[in-house]
DNA sequence: TATTGTTATACTCTATAACTATA
DNA sequence: TATAGTTATAGAGTATAACAATA
């Protein structure tokens, strides 16, 4: 079955393989927890990314948005406009520039996120409590090593 | 700006969240870079994943499908219905029961994943390839331990 | 001309829940 | 009644392109 010639290579290709099956099931599995208990908050992944990114960066404009998370415009400005009708985000015309938008939290959109983080991350904590100090550390690191190129 | 009032529990927290971020961020960006490579080849991931899932577990009913990509048995049949139409895959009834389909690949399917399995694995090698074989392991190992439950 | 955001099209993926046929 | 698969609905994300207003 061996898909490759040369041994060396091939149980190099096949540790990476079972490295990157493993991070992305562990990864799916987390994200679908995150995203259930959100959802009984009446919350989207999608929308608390929005949120919670902008929680640190407000004034940032659409396209910077969109760069942070990994998205279209055009799908930032549907999420955008379904997030400002339930009152929790504005966009505000630049001032120095009339084509660009300039996004802000609403106060709402501000308690709304201030209460979600700690769900979220009481989810991903007890997550990584399976991992003691070390292990979580040595994640980090590798992870840091680890230079994948968008 | 801390949320909780323990500074070892909040720097333990912060660990968690600083792993779990670099953990989705690197998973999404590789995810991307397959999932542009197979578009390249007019394939989705989630096709992708059942032809591969399906490669070695021919048989399989739709459920155990379901089970094994972690989707909603709903999903797996629009799924299938596509690739079905491909000619990609194929349903045949369980002799001993009437309720249940078995899965089997085509004879072109199988080419069809036999050609894109080398290419997927490709993506993921260069993507592993910043880290050398120790950091490999450890990656593995860690991972190993993260132990979720769905 | 280039850029920001908007709109439109069309498709894929996802979960949920109600439905059917069978066991 | 329980299970396997189907269908309907709704939302999310993606890609692309054309478009208006502004720079």
């Amino acid at each position: 079955m061996a898909r490759r010639p040369f041994p060396i290579v091939e149980q190099r290709a096949e540790h990476a393989l079972s490295a990157w099956s493993l991070l992305l099931r562990r990864t799916m599995v987390v994200q679908r927890q995150v995203a259930r208990e959100l959802a009984r908050h009446g919350m989207s992944l999608a929308q608390f990314d929005l949120l919670a990114t902008l929680r640190f960066s407000e004034g940032v404009t659409q396209q910077e948005l969109a760069g942070k998370l990994l998205v279209s415009k055009g799908n930032i400005c549907g999420l955008l406009d379904r997030m400002q009708s339930e009152r929790w985000v504005e966009r505000r015309p630049d001032p120095t520039d009339a084509r660009t938008n300039r996004l802000f939290l609403t106060v709402n959109g501000r308690r709304c996120i201030d209460h979600l983080l700690p769900v979220h991350d009481a989810v991903v904590s007890a997550v990584f409590s399976s991992l003691n100090d070390r292990e979580l550390k040595e994640l980090r690191d590798v992870l840091e090593k680890l230079r994948v190129s968008g």
